[in-house]
DNA sequence: GCAATTTTTGCCATCGTTGGCAAGGCCTTC
DNA sequence: GAAGGCCTTGCCAACGATGGCAAAAATTGC
């Protein structure tokens, strides 16, 4: 590829003229402007970005780690939500997925600070805490999904007690008065702050919270779907059983319909559904289509480019930055 | 961040001995080679890659580029398949999302030209055919999911037609005779090669071509499941039905599972399923289990970057290569 | 017409690293 | 003890761009 030496030579100036055009400094006559840039149009010349990087000592990358795949739709959301943050600064994103091995998450932070990235963003697949000590001091960081386990790291993560209550609410709202709820076992923000939030829609209605009406699945996740159709089985044959039933995400919520519909049971005349994340292939696809929670992974990826370029990732008072995103209820048909 | 002159300064030796150390040259007396790890490790210092590039010309960057994202799940398998192979090159790789926009993808080509990538991947999230002329000449290209309109350029694509009669001859082994194939009705490579699949599979059995058999769902593909249930439906309803179905893809056997079940059949007893794409959030969790055919994204990722890397994307004679990969059949219990 | 000012341009150092070359020191070997 | 060789090390020039500074050219004011 052409270099600025080569189109200094053939337009006949100086390299720093060509420099100058490029760089839109005043004090260049418009004649030697035209003829640089006609130079660099019929060269097809493009400034080499690392060796601009070593006068400016600005990279214009950005690092973006995952912790692992996982059967994780949203995580791609997530990703192509901060591509095109970065892509509005016109900063170029690594993707970089460590498969949660330490050995490799050390190395590829290390490989992003080779490559003088100007921050980083550290997302996980599953809301939880995270150690704080693996990062560089010397470099910006926004975790997405997970927070520090001493809070010295601004971050990013959703609304699990907002969204638990929505969901309850969306079925309270409707007259549903037995609710039931099929949540996880792990013991993580996610299932621990969705069960707040349905405790609290109820307290608020009155209604006071029922243990058999909670259910856990145990990990592992192989199958979540078949789990939750006994689970669902099992509550429907109580002896005053839920006409309304959140589940912890929208697979389980696939499950949920398999159970109503062996139970000879319609959805939502019998039973309404409120389901978690809002995996539009699976929410938007079901019949019918189920009335859900969103994560908003894109607008959370969008977030964290933004809060790393723009809000330089602290707050005015020193203190780090917590960012709890709002989950907006997706209304379909399930309720 | 330290630099290697201040490495040099401190372990009291030329630049030139640390730039020795970190290329783990030859002739360094051992005691100096460790003084100079010693300070390395003190200074918690890390060669500078955009500076390393300048004087080697081996930036080790590359570019991968998607058209859109779409509700495309098995997309993320194929960026994490790529981002893998990079990584074990020691690769690291830019991600970058042009929503299928020329003037996008124009930027977005000369930024990982700025950034001296190693070379590009380009890929589709649908099986088709793209224009050559946009790709800089002197950058190695692999194309994923799609081919040059003129072959011009490597290509990766699946065998659409394997694909399709290995889906085929999986009902007719289990003994069925008139099988239903619920295509889209676009005219690109996976609904017009998986159709020539079907057919393949039929005549090698002996069977005739029967056109009642095959439907064509019409775009969009909003509400896919949607209108495959009802073209199902219309299917089960022939004189003489057909005991297996062939759908697309998994997103439309979800459609096809809710037809059948409300025609009072049983899958597999009454109706057999195959479907096509093997998305495990949907396949493996819907009940019975579906089985389909593989969409191996995340080798063919894989193999993009080694075709890149190891192969130089050119095949021996000077032609181009065009690698096919095989889908292969996802057994579960939907037939 | 000349000084003062402004515009336009070019020279050179620099960013952090690697590679060519050469020099100095030490060890063989006869 | 001298010559030749290897081991070890350092100096300097590059890579492709930008920024400070100053020189050259053009413009202005009187």
């Amino acid at each position: 590829m052409a270099t600025i030496k080569e189109v200094a030579q053939r337009a006949g100036v100086s390299i720093r003229t060509v420099s100058r055009v490029l760089n839109e400094h005043p004090h260049v006559a418009n004649e030697t402007r035209e003829r640089v840039l006609r130079v660099i149009e019929e060269l097809d010349f493009r400034p080499n970005a690392a060796a601009r990087y070593m006068r400016t000592g600005q990279s214009q990358l950005i690092g973006f780690l995952t912790d692992e795949v996982a059967q994780n739709v949203f995580s791609y959301d997530l990703i192509i939500g901060a591509q095109q943050a970065a892509w509005e600064h016109e900063k170029l994103l690594f993707l970089l997925n460590t498969g949660n091995d330490p050995q490799v998450e050390i190395r590829a932070i290390n490989m992003m600070r080779d490559h003088q990235v100007e921050g980083m963003i550290y997302a996980t697949m599953y809301h939880r805490e995270i150690g704080h000590s693996q990062f560089p001091e010397d470099i910006p960081i926004v975790l997405v999904n997970c927070y520090a386990d001493d809070r010295s790291l601004p971050c990013i993560v959703p609304d699990e007690v907002g969204g638990g209550r929505l969901a309850t609410e969306t079925l309270l709202k409707k007259g549903h008065r037995r609710i039931g709820f099929v949540n996880v076992a792990a013991q993580e923000p996610a299932p621990l702050g969705r069960l707040e939030g349905y405790r609290q829609a109820l307290a608020h209605y009155g209604i006071p919270f029922d243990e058999a009406l909670v259910r856990y699945i145990e990990e592992p996740f192989e199958g979540l779907a078949t789990s939750t159709y006994d689970c669902v089985l099992s509550l429907l044959q109580m002896n005053d059983p839920p006409t309304g039933i959140f589940c912890f995400n929208d697979l389980m919520a696939l499950g949920a319909y398999d159970a109503i519909r062996k139970s000879n049971l319609r959805i939502p005349e019998d039973v309404a559904i409120v389901g978690f994340d809002n995996v539009e292939m699976l929410a938007a696809q079901i019949h019918p289509p189920l009335t859900t929670i969103e994560l908003p992974m894109f607008e959370m990826g969008q977030l964290a480019v933004r809060m790393l370029l723009e809000e330089g990732a602290i707050a005015q008072d020193g203190q780090f930055v917590q960012h709890i995103i709002e989950c907006p209820l997706i209304i379909r048909r399930s309720v």
